[in-house]
DNA sequence: CGGTATCCGGAGAGATACTG
DNA sequence: CAGTATCTCTCCGGATACCG
């Protein structure tokens, strides 16, 4: 039998789920979750995640929310008190995203090369043209 | 001792290294290079990657390219002959990113349905408010 | 075949300030 | 504490057409 999704087809679904997991702050929210190993509260994740802004964290979080990524417990208290935690879908997706917050950490120096390398052809290049 | 980067640093090179793997396209290219498991032409990867634009697709492998990850061989003949390949930084990128190809596509129906969910009691609670 | 050249729109990201 | 409310702006992605 054949796949049910395949993400190289145009108008799959899969393409959505990618773009959702894609999307700017999600892997540090999921990342940011799984870490800590238990719910955090909001001011908790923004101090976590350096230089998230809260209006993005909060859309962030919605749409994690939505996903079923993310489960939001509010408290109800005065001062208010809300927890996020990851469901067991966004559990599922620890592993992946784990894999490549290390693939990035890890070959930062490789691509900062890289990206060196490809500036000074570029710049030697430069007088070659027309 | 301390990990050299850390994507929860605001100012971490890693973080854009995280941009670019997340950039739209990245892993649709990275991924069609793996399961071909050889070289492709231009017009094969734009054949396979349904739904991609030629620019897109163009800007995708130059900025790859520029972080080593896909190595460009152009054979300079008439017609013009170029072939796109993984480099080994690449290749070191598949399995992170063919674990989420693999999430991506076998959690459709729980985030589908999530989204119904969510919409539904959206829906629901719309009457509630003010 | 393997790209460029334009033009364009809109979502998403960010800064800043304010609120129950 | 846990968000909203605005406003701005970039730039990414897409459509279309053309070139050596």
């Amino acid at each position: 039998m054949s796949k049910a999704y395949d993400v190289m087809a145009a108008s799959c679904p899969s393409r959505t789920v990618l773009h959702r997991i894609g999307a700017r702050w999600t892997i540090f929210v999921i990342t940011a979750l799984a870490d800590q190993g238990g719910p955090m509260r909001f001011t908790e994740l923004k101090r976590y995640i350096q230089g998230i802004t809260p209006k993005v964290l909060t859309e962030t979080l919605r749409a994690l929310e939505t996903d079923g990524l993310v489960l939001r417990v509010d408290h109800g208290d005065n001062p208010p008190h809300v927890d996020y935690a990851l469901t067991e879908l966004g559990q599922s997706l620890r592993a992946p995203l784990a894999a490549v917050r290390e693939w990035a950490e890890t070959h930062v120096p490789d691509i900062l090369e890289s990206q060196q390398r490809a500036a000074g052809s570029a710049a030697g290049a430069a007088g070659t043209h027309h």
